[in-house]
DNA sequence: ATAATTTCATGTAACGTTTCATATTATATT
DNA sequence: AATATAATATGAAACGTTACATGAAATTAT
């Protein structure tokens, strides 16, 4: 006994249509046949609401159309940012996403690059930490902020320009004596040379600087000692820091205040992300803003092209500054 | 020719094993088999790196352990919070996740759901506002925060509770005369029921309260207007606020500065949901806080769960309330 | 009017699994 | 020792699709 609710194949609507099983195929893939034809099938996948079977269609193109995303956790504002727009790219090509959130462990990393092939899907795009993940020759992968080997192409924003243009702005804003404050993996990562091209900008527009710089394993509160050992007479001996995120501008611009410490008036405060509460219009502080809706673009870009000679193994898209609240603008306007 | 790469099938193991390819099917699968079958089989697959093809079984089993996600977007950290344990729920159980952003739009709802269907997915979670979505019979919904028929089981946070226990907690830190903000649809949904609770709470506690509710058209400067217009010689005639949001809380904080007035020196805010930034241990607000984690698992278990019988038409599950800094319970200890 | 050519629907094979009826071997019973 | 029974490996069929070789019909050329 059939179901009563089985669902309709393409050998269904054939046989409704009246037509062969491969003239249904055809028309369900756009591929001309006789008008008569083409309408007789149409009625009847209409009438039988057919709708195909993308299990069968992989099956027999070995392709999945399915990408997996491996990423820390999708709760970090920029990381959730990332996993919708590369998700909206994805789906905009008929792809899915298998997210995959690997919160930060080395080891997880690789079990869901594993399972990622074992539901073999067509590529991997990935913001990873494990130094030797192992990647399958033949599975597509595309890195986002981390080099790893000529093989596979990076996207990042270019953090090196970033830092440079924070050190332009905190100079424009004028300040004269300002700090780096860092806390995070010490990999060879492409968001580490914020700290390079801030400490060029510094150079080059002869700011005085400072920088501390944290480990992913070290406390926190090794900035409050830092700061505070930084205040004579309850004034900071800084009028300008560069946090290398808007998370640690976030919780820097706290520590100062618990220090008594005034935002923007004693001391302005850039952080790196463009993080914007809520999915509103305002930043959360002044900022260097990554460009999340042209890295998720770029990724499947790159992951998805047939032409593999022309990959290059890294990409860097242009930052831009925003201003936050944590920042003096409105004074050098007023001049 | 063969494919240098060609991916090896379970037919390869078995030939490499010298086994049947049922044998094969059974070992990858854990049913018992004999030991020295066992053994030749798991040594094949090794040596071969065989993996199964997961196309090719959903293709047998009509089943394809995928469950479409449908939700607004995917950066507001609540639904960030409810993609991420939701997903987390469904890899727990070998299922992934489609992930459906249908930005508020009734009709980009419609489509997703047809597309889901058509991709096949095992079932479908959604937090839609389309009050006239059309969903296929066969295909297993369950609802985040609104109640779509008695055939779709609905689950929430106890809204109700919730809002009784923001208008108790006022009481308790020692106001008087409080206000409930919301803004948003109108649709008969649960979180609108936080209004009811708050109410209820109100007059349980004695409290005298008034309501300013707008609508989703609506702009948010109405309260601004209906703020500054309870301000009388620089003070606020209420003295607590709950918001239904925490994302409107942070709005209205920042609204009560703009007017000059202090929180929570001046006037006590709690919000809803229980944001905290950048995944930090701190909320934004004083907040009832909704338990995502526990709203997660209890979908992903009613969606896949066999006994239909069984399947309630709505849950409630409990909140609690956080500290946030927009409270003074440090007044009341000091007491 | 017949032959050559083009056009296009047909239907079978294959994709990689799982399942199930059958065949084979090992064990227990008389 | 010979048969009955249990245990278990085997391999063909099926899932729903696409692609391709085949053949039928329609068109053009001679």
């Amino acid at each position: 006994m059939r179901s009563e609710h089985a669902v309709p194949t393409m050998k269904d609507v054939a046989k409704e249509a009246g037509v062969a099983l491969g003239t249904v195929s055809k028309v369900v893939n756009g591929i001309p046949v006789g008008e008569s034809y083409r309408l007789r099938v149409e009625d009847a996948i209409k009438k039988l609401n057919y709708q195909v079977n993308s299990y069968a269609q992989g099956l027999k193109a070995s392709k999945t159309y399915t990408v997996a995303l491996l990423i820390p956790n999708t709760e970090e504002p920029f990381f959730a940012s990332l996993v919708y727009y590369i998700n909206l790219a994805l789906l905009k090509r008929k792809y899915r996403m298998l997210l995959c959130s690997t919160d930060f462990d080395s080891a997880q990393e690789q079990e869901y690059v594993t399972m990622a092939q074992q539901n073999k899907v067509d590529g991997i795009i990935g913001l990873t930490y494990n130094p030797n993940l192992q990647i399958e020759e033949n599975t597509p992968f595309v890195a986002i902020d981390r080099s790893m080997g000529t093989k596979i192409p990076c996207v990042a924003s270019d953090n090196f320009a970033g830092g440079q243009l924070a050190a332009e702005k905190l100079a424009d804003l004028g300040c004269t004596n300002v700090a780096f404050l860092r806390i995070g993996s010490s990999l060879d990562n492409e968001p580490n040379k914020r700290k390079a091209g801030f400490e060029n900008g510094c150079l080059s527009r002869g700011l005085s600087y400072e920088m501390k710089v944290l480990d992913d394993g070290d406390s926190y509160d090794e900035f409050e000692y830092f700061l505070s050992e930084h205040i004579h007479d309850g004034k900071l001996s800084f009028d300008g820091i560069f946090c290398v995120t808007d998370r640690l501008a976030y919780l820097i611009i706290k520590t100062l205040h618990r220090l008594n410490l005034r935002v923007p008036e004693d001391v302005q405060v850039i952080g790196f992300d463009g993080i914007r509460p809520f999915q509103g219009t305002d930043y959360i502080c002044s900022t260097i803003v990554q460009p999340v809706p042209e890295i998720a673009e770029m990724c499947v870009n790159l992951l998805l092209q047939e032409n593999i000679s022309s990959k290059p193994p890294l990409v860097c898209l242009p930052v831009t500054y925003a201003y936050g609240g944590t920042t003096r603008e409105q004074d050098m306007r007023q001049d």
